[in-house]
DNA sequence: CCCAAGTTTCGATATAGATCGAAATATGAA
DNA sequence: TTCATATTTCGATCTATATCGAAACTTGGG
């Protein structure tokens, strides 16, 4: 009669599996490897999981040379994993460079595919405020005079609305608890900022920081003060 | 650096505190007793599994003579249920009568402490359409043609928003996917529909049931047609 | 005070599954 | 072909924990 969550849940209640999830919230494809590193643990323990988590529908793997890529199988899972992170409780910090790291995820991170924390959920919010999206639903829905800033910031809307995802989805901000922009848009936005080199994505981790061009440009695009 | 996601999903991870946990996600508290029940194991073990959820911040206790209440502590957790049970595969349904209650699941039923399911998603668009709230950001905002609204519907608003929960969320629903009314007023609304009859709670499940007197009512306030 | 009912504690048991070493398999590079 | 690297398979081990019977504890009712 029910889902089967506790299947689901299980999955993720072992700290290899969950540490491997939460390295892969970047949205990003991961080596079997890097996902063993990342975790702490042998390659035969990851590869042991990662069939697990392949069996569900949470991880879809692609085999590319003597490669396995990973990600996460779709966005509900992201969803999910981030609201899991509003529930599960903060593990005391243990030493500064940790509290500099979670300070650095809470301000900007990629969330699976798209901008969050702090300056995701003020992006989000300052292109509502110069009217480019409109909150409806669970979704955003862009604006006429939204569609002419895209095209002035170069990029092509058209391209992205073939994609079989939604358009432009809200997503829940686990550290801001504000919604901000995912979905196709949001992944083409957040592809533009690292293409602008306005945002930087920083080595094994999902916080990313905002260069002083990133600084300036998205003050005079959105009216952002960070 | 991370929240502690294992340890929570883990907890959830088990067959027989899932069952738990959703018989909760009505939002009403449940006797030690009747989890054991819900869950089909013996009043020991349940014991052993309610001691763990309480000792995270998932469930909350009541002690009143020799019962114990439970209930989900707040509405993060219920929000995170509700996304799980997004991600978890159906069971594939074994009887006639469990496929009748998913069937009932899916059209209404109580998320937490307001109304979800088709029925739920409705109710809130309705209030929308016929502008008694406006969706801002994670939460509605009632208009002032909805406070006028609520006054003629005799729901005491002020009472409402001394409480200090929120008072009016948004939440996403797993059956339907579009956000419905929670919040202080989600619960009040929900509680409004239950004294005016207009829904029903059935025995032993979160579904309810809308009365022909609430077809009627739901049709002529909110343009609902069921 | 005594009984009944709800709940917890204790102890014993049984099972699942996370882990890694060693070896096998697959693939690309030289 | 040969070597190096990525990944999987197999086997063994070890630990965690879900479960329940029996008994204790708690509380309300008579």
């Amino acid at each position: 009669m029910h889902p089967d969550t506790a299947k689901i849940a299980r999955l993720v209640g072992d700290p290899s599996r969950s540490a491997m999830l939460i390295a892969l919230m970047d949205g990003r494809f991961h080596t079997a490897k890097e996902l063993a590193w990342a975790a702490g643990i042998t390659p035969q323990t990851a590869s042991f999981h990662l069939r697990k988590l392949e069996n569900t529908r949470i991880l879809q793997v692609e085999k590319h040379g003597r490669h396995r890529y990973y990600r996460l199988s779709d966005t509900d899972v992201a969803h999910w994993m981030e609201s899991l992170l509003r529930v599960a409780p903060l593990t005391p910090v243990r030493s500064l460079r940790q509290s500099s790291q979670q300070r650095a995820l809470r301000e900007a991170r990629t969330c699976y595919d798209h901008l969050a924390g702090k300056v995701g959920v003020e992006l989000t919010e300052g292109m509502v405020n110069r009217g480019i999206l409109e909150e409806e639903g669970t979704d955003y829905r862009i604006t006429p005079a939204g569609e002419h800033f895209m095209y002035r910031w170069e990029l092509d809307l058209t391209v992205i609305r073939k994609k079989r995802r939604s358009f432009a989805r809200c997503c829940l901000d686990w550290s801001e608890r504000k919604h901000h922009l995912a979905g196709a848009l949001g992944h083409a936005v957040l592809n533009r900022l690292l293409e602008t080199d306005w945002i930087r994505r920083l080595p094994s981790t999902r916080a990313v920081q905002v260069t002083e061009k990133g600084k300036e440009g998205l003050r005079e695009a959105f009216g952002l003060d960070l």
